[in-house]
RNA sequence: CGGGCUGUGGCGCAGUUGGUAGCGCGCGUCGUUCGGGACGACGAGGUCGUGGGUUCAAGUCCCGCCAGCCCGACCA
């Protein structure tokens, strides 16, 4: 891909913000605000949450789910159904326009036992897991700290279906094994963390916490276990408990809830069993925040010069920048993305500054750069943007290099 | 929803005791440059968030509203 075909859009000056990954992603056009707690993705960010929803995509596959789009839009009735159209704590959180009676949605149990609950009759239909991408809407208070909490952001949402509370449990268990797959797929070490239901369940839930200490949820995790208790619950431990926990700032990347029967008995749906009875289904839901996962790549990996996102969710894997007046670049650019390498070729003309302070800002993980300084000695530079590694290697050896690199 | 701060060319900002708006970057043209956001010359670009009010005169003072940021409360 050539730069000048692909929207790119550095910023120089910005105004100082708080929050860094908004900052970061931000300076290096990745996203453009559009409100507070709402945001463009722009083609960099697009790149990034495309590839943080293809692993998470792997891993739901892999676990027996189905991915569907579910509609952003929901009439009234599907809340009133589940009595949630008079809960004032949840409405207040639900964008509403009274004169169609639609609401943009905030979460998805209700159109998702309605949309199943015709093909659930019979224990043979159990268990369904569909989940999905989404747009979630929901009004916060007070949007913050960029990507991290916005009134409107990406989500990965699956809801199970299951025949009793064993059953559930059991994919419950395989679902958080998948979120811990997750989170290490995409360079990051998550806590399994007790948390209370909220206003989804009565139950406790686990959320998967990420440690930041610009995070604004405060955990107790034991190191060797990655596990832990959210603050909200601790004054259900003993002291003897607490004391070998360690109290640490962190982000909630990912959530998942045993909602019991409360949603599909509000619906009065059953399945019938082997022996004929009706009997109530339990269900389970599991969220990932795509878009916050990506504010909180940033605010992990980063340092004074820009990005440093890791190879798996960094937009392009390598970039090209050629400062001589030859073709030498641009081929090689060819060459990798022949191979099917995420490339991209700064055939812009600006200066050698722009480029290479534009390199570091998005945060290519590999930068290529060809010079008449290199090519005196028939060789090309490559950087590593993660640990700032340079090495002078042959120019026939620049794509085994590369891919060496790349692993 | 309470408290604080901030709204001025595209972006970042300055604007004194009120006197009719300026800087840097970016942008356009030309030339010189080319390994860390180059340099020179010329040029384009602003109803100062919004609605009232005070005044001969308001970017500047007063009041309301809106928006953004931060703290708190709240929060899958």
């Amino acid at each position: 891909m050539k730069l000048s075909q692909f929207y790119i859009k550095t910023r120089r000056s910005m105004a100082a913000q708080e929050s860094i990954n908004s900052y970061l992603l931000e300076k290096a056009g990745f996203i453009s605000q559009v409100a507070a707690g709402v945001y463009a993705y722009l083609p960099l960010a697009t790149r990034s949450l495309r590839k943080i929803e293809q692993i998470i995509r792997e891993e739901m596959n892999s676990i027996g789910a189905s991915e569907v789009v579910f509609s952003t839009l929901q009439p009234k009735s599907i809340w009133e159904a589940s009595g949630r159209w008079d809960d004032k704590n949840f409405r207040e959180i639900v964008y509403i326009d009274k004169e169609s009676d639609m609401t943009l949605g905030p979460t998805h149990e209700e159109p998702m036992v309605i949309a199943t609950r015709q093909f659930i009759r019979s224990y043979r239909d159990l268990p369904v897991n569909l989940y999905q991408f989404q747009t979630k809407f929901r009004k916060e208070l007070r949007a913050k700290s960029g990507l991290l909490r916005g009134r409107e952001f990406r989500m990965k949402d699956l809801y199970s279906f299951h025949p009793d509370e064993k059953a559930h449990d059991e994919f419950y268990e395989q679902c958080a094994e998948a979120y811990t797959k997750v989170f290490g797929r995409l360079g990051l070490t998550s806590y399994r963390v007790k948390a209370t239901g909220g206003v989804f369940s009565n139950e406790y839930s686990d959320e998967y916490q990420v440690i930041c200490p610009t995070g604004e949820d405060e955990i107790l995790v034991d190191h060797k276990s990655r596990t832990g208790f959210n603050k909200e619950v601790e004054d259900q431990l003993k002291e003897s408990e607490k004391k070998k926990l360690e109290r640490v700032r962190a982000i909630e990347v990912g959530n998942i809830f045993h909602l019991g029967t409360k949603y599909t008995d509000a619906f009065d749906v059953k399945y019938a069993d082997p022996s004929g009875k009706l009997r109530s289904i339990y269900m389970g839901c599991y969220g990932i925040g795509i878009s916050r996962l990506l504010g909180t790549l940033a605010e992990l990996y980063n340092d004074g010069n820009g990005l440093k996102l890791p190879k798996q969710v960094a937009p392009f894997e390598v970039v090209v920048i050629d400062l001589t007046s030859t073709k030498t670049g641009l081929k090689l650019h060819n060459e990798l993305e022949e191979l099917g390498v995420e490339v991209l070729f700064d055939d812009r003309d600006e200066p050698a500054g722009t480029k290479l302070v534009d390199a570091d800002l998005v945060g290519y993980p590999i930068r290529l750069v060809y010079s008449t300084k290199t090519a005196q000695d028939g060789k090309i530079e490559i950087k590593e943007r993660a640990n700032g590694k340079v090495t002078l290697v042959n120019l026939e050896d620049t794509v085994k290099s590369v891919q060496k690199l790349l692993g």
